[in-house]
DNA sequence: GCATCACCTTGACCTGGATCAAGGGCCTGC
DNA sequence: GCAGGCCCTTGATCCAGGTCAAGGTGATGC
């Protein structure tokens, strides 16, 4: 289950924490003071870290594992926003939004250790540190380009096309030549939903995709064959 | 056709610039200084300011008209983001994205006035001004909370749930009672963009909410009987 | 060894919204 | 006045993707 505890500012956690470019740019009694107020927590496979519309004062920080972003509708369907890994920060562009509520439910797809950082101070900080502004405008910026790019996909590409857009995303081993590889990192249902389609379409497109020989699949290892043909459809 | 000029800071539209929000906190010299940048840019309807894709140095103020932004597919289908009226910024949030290309189609949906305001002095300035960087971020989060918003109702409602959201978001007199009126104040196709479908199933959802009595529709006017009646299908 | 359960695939069928086609109302220019 | 454009509506038909139902496979527990 859900826990957490102070953190040790000696912890390889605060070094990594340190490390990322939301907080690389603060001077270290800065850092320092914000360190002391953040917090670890540990959570399980399928623990909800928060639920859209709770109250919010904190935001994240990744150390391991994989958080899943999502909306869920009264119904209880679910859209996955966005999968976040090691290394990366969540939630922070709560820190200047009207209603202090998570837009978003975050959920653990595995088990993960974060960092918790409450918002308040670290506005505080940015208001002596104009350089740290600047990261978190890149940063929301990039988040808010995102958003666009993934409203184009949902209205001017249909379903294969995002699949497709997503594979030439997610490719971890090019060999340089027209080939590569995509390791499937997350189960398939957790995708489908990522590109807003039922687990059920995601299998039948890999399948066409298959049938057409665009691509092999081993379990959950996907080999493109030509990385040129695919990107004729994206 | 369109048309620009150097902007007399003496004019109304400077006055109308410097009361918007993201300049409201400038000191005067700042903004003397960013005003004499500024120039301002007559469009007829239908004339396009910027492409998708086109290297970005500017942002915009609109004095008078109305602005739509939109994402357009390689195969000329069109989905309306965002209808900027006058008194609002659009494309501020360009300022700190990695590609400098505008990310969406700015295009005149009737006679409008702007004022074009360069980029890097304005960020320039933010380096000086911690309080205009928090209006600028609350800003951006703004509008990433909306793209949010516009993917949940893209992912988890229907057409008519999207409408029927429109409606409630667009009342502009509510008698205070149980009813309401909507003027719409753009083309009807303009809408159906917005919400992401055709025209004729824009016109198909009216019709069907119509013959369920829970509005009445005069031209560009809706009246809406029964508030409450409406959110039930929200 | 085998029950259970999560995850995935496959088939048969359904449906919301798109597409195609036709026509009506209302401007604007000649 | 009327020709040519929108802009919008309506009807008929189509289809991408959802829904429902039935397995199959592999991991975990007893």
């Amino acid at each position: 289950m859900l826990n957490s505890e102070p953190m040790d500012t000696n912890l390889p956690l605060a070094t990594a924490v340190r490390a990322h470019y939301l907080f690389a740019g603060l001077p270290d009694a800065d850092f320092e003071t914000l360190a002391r107020q953040m917090a670890a927590v540990q959570l399980d496979k399928g623990d909800i870290l928060f639920h859209s519309g709770d109250p919010c004062t904190h935001f994240y920080f990744v150390d391991t594992g994989l958080i899943e972003l999502s909306l869920i509708s009264p119904t209880g369907e679910k859209k996955t926003l966005e999968v976040v890994g090691a290394g990366r920060t969540f939630a922070e562009a709560i820190a200047f939004m009207r209603e202090h509520r998570y837009p978003v439910t975050a959920e653990a797809l595995q088990a993960t250790t974060l960092c918790r950082i409450p918002v308040t101070p670290y506005v505080d900080t940015l208001h002596g540190n104009p350089d740290a502004s600047m990261r978190l405008l890149a940063d929301i910026s990039r988040h808010l380009r995102a958003r666009v790019r993934e409203i184009e996909n949902l209205t001017i590409q249909n379903a294969r096309s995002r699949l497709i857009s997503y594979l030439l995303d997610h490719i971890d081993d090019s060999t340089g030549h027209d080939e590569a590889t995509v390791r499937l990192t997350m189960p398939r249902h957790v995708i489908a939903s990522r590109l807003s389609v039922k687990p059920e379409t995601l299998s039948r497109l890999l399948r066409s995709l298959t049938d057409e020989g665009l691509i092999s699949i081993e379990d959950r290892l996907i080999f493109i064959h030509r990385l040129s043909d695919l990107r004729l459809y994206d």
